[in-house]
DNA sequence: TCCGTTCTGTGATGGCGGTCACTTCGGCAA
DNA sequence: TTGCCGAAGTGACCGCCATCACAGAACGGA
């Protein structure tokens, strides 16, 4: 794991420091409230945003009205950016979990940093082939796993963004996930996440600590997200 | 539809033209004959390949052995960028689909050429953009769509790479794909692929000649592929 | 032209997992 | 405490789609 300005947030989403910093020097704050909508896909848009507090999530939702969330962030990590890259309409959906602030950035002014410096494709670049990886995993779990599997492959990814190890493998997800979340993001029905959680709090793998959700035993998790 | 050297290869998966021409000068040929593995998700590897010519397939498969197909790539495409980039062993394989022949860039290379042309950056990030627009999609169809559905929105997704279109509104899949591949694509077993494209073809939705799938009412199946 | 091999078509069967309908729990405010 | 409301637990049912098992078709050598 590479070392970061604080613990916590991925790096799977996230850009250098100094250069984010530089980046969204004078980016225009936007505040959201929780449960409301930054913007949903096939929206107009041209330019990113990175979150610096707050929690959000990516979400594709159906015709039907059903979601599958893609993804949620944290602090520090950068959102919207493929329109930014293409100008082409977004692609998901976003939505605040909880209240939280960002700062946007407009395709023009990303351009414009882009010209004096370069090196940001270069973090740009390394930030999309990490999102790619991760979808094809997600594509990967869908297409192989069954639902036992995909909801410790989900656990496991939101340990990844959002895990703190407190010892003896432990891992504690620091952020208020419900079941609900859960069966959007392993794509399944509410009903069986509860099924399974409950089977694996039984048998030790997971536990729940007022109300965060704890890996017991990620070895046994992983092993059950295996292909 | 931009401009590219001929017609047909999706710009999906290339690079504007100069930029391609210079960046492979002096890439490694390499050669594949039908079937053969280029590499396997999770070897080692440090640069991408350029397709001159014939057909790869992008996969993943299952500890059971099923496999699901990621992309098609001919001529002009990109294929193994990830690794070049980040490192990482491969996400996905690569297989020869019928004889190929391929441009083989180094990471080193890469990096050489891209201190002296910084615009690459640029162009891999369209790159990426564009196949992490093409794998949501993906997701989203996996996610939504019934059998018929996902069948319908593989099919467009081959006549974007392969597509030609006759008049009519007509496009011809110029490629030789089986049934196999098209369930592989989707996701889904052969045999629903068979009643589902037959049931298509009583319908005028679909037809075949030669060998080649047309699509007779792209309208109709963009209707079917809706969320 | 003949034969083998690989593709394609179609029915029968069964199971995974979604849906429905509740009940139960837990947190929070009055 | 009490009551409320949303989240979590659990059983019953049932439908979609994978699987199995073949029968044809088609294609490409020899």
């Amino acid at each position: 794991m590479a070392t970061s300005t604080r613990p916590g947030p991925s790096l799977l989403s996230a850009l250098p420091g100094s250069l984010a910093t530089d980046l969204f020097a004078d980016a225009k704050p936007v505040r959201l409230r929780a449960e409301e909508v930054l913007f949903i896909a096939s929206d107009p848009g041209d330019g990113c945003y990175r979150v610096e507090e707050g929690l959000l999530k990516v979400t594709m939702v159906s015709r039907a009205g059903s979601e599958r969330i893609l993804a949620f962030f944290g602090p520090g990590a950068i959102v919207g950016e493929l329109s930014m890259i293409d100008g082409l309409p977004r692609s998901a959906s976003v939505v605040a979990v909880r209240d939280a602030a960002l700062s946007f950035l407009s395709r023009p002014a990303f351009e414009a940093f882009a010209k004096k410096h370069p090196e940001v494709y270069k973090s740009l670049v390394a930030l999309l082939a990490a999102r790619l990886r991760e979808t094809d995993t997600v594509v990967a779990a869908g297409s192989f796993l069954p639902l036992k599997g995909r909801v410790a492959s989900t656990l496991l990814e939101l340990a990844e963004n959002f895990g703190q190890d407190v010892g003896a493998g432990r891992v504690v997800i620091r952020q208020k996930i419900g079941q609900s979340d859960i069966a959007a993001m392993a794509g399944i029905a509410r009903e069986n996440v509860s099924r399974i959680l409950n089977d694996w709090k039984r048998r030790k793998l997971v536990s729940r600590l007022s109300g965060y959700y704890c890996l017991e035993n990620k070895a046994q998790l992983e092993h059950e997200a295996e292909l």
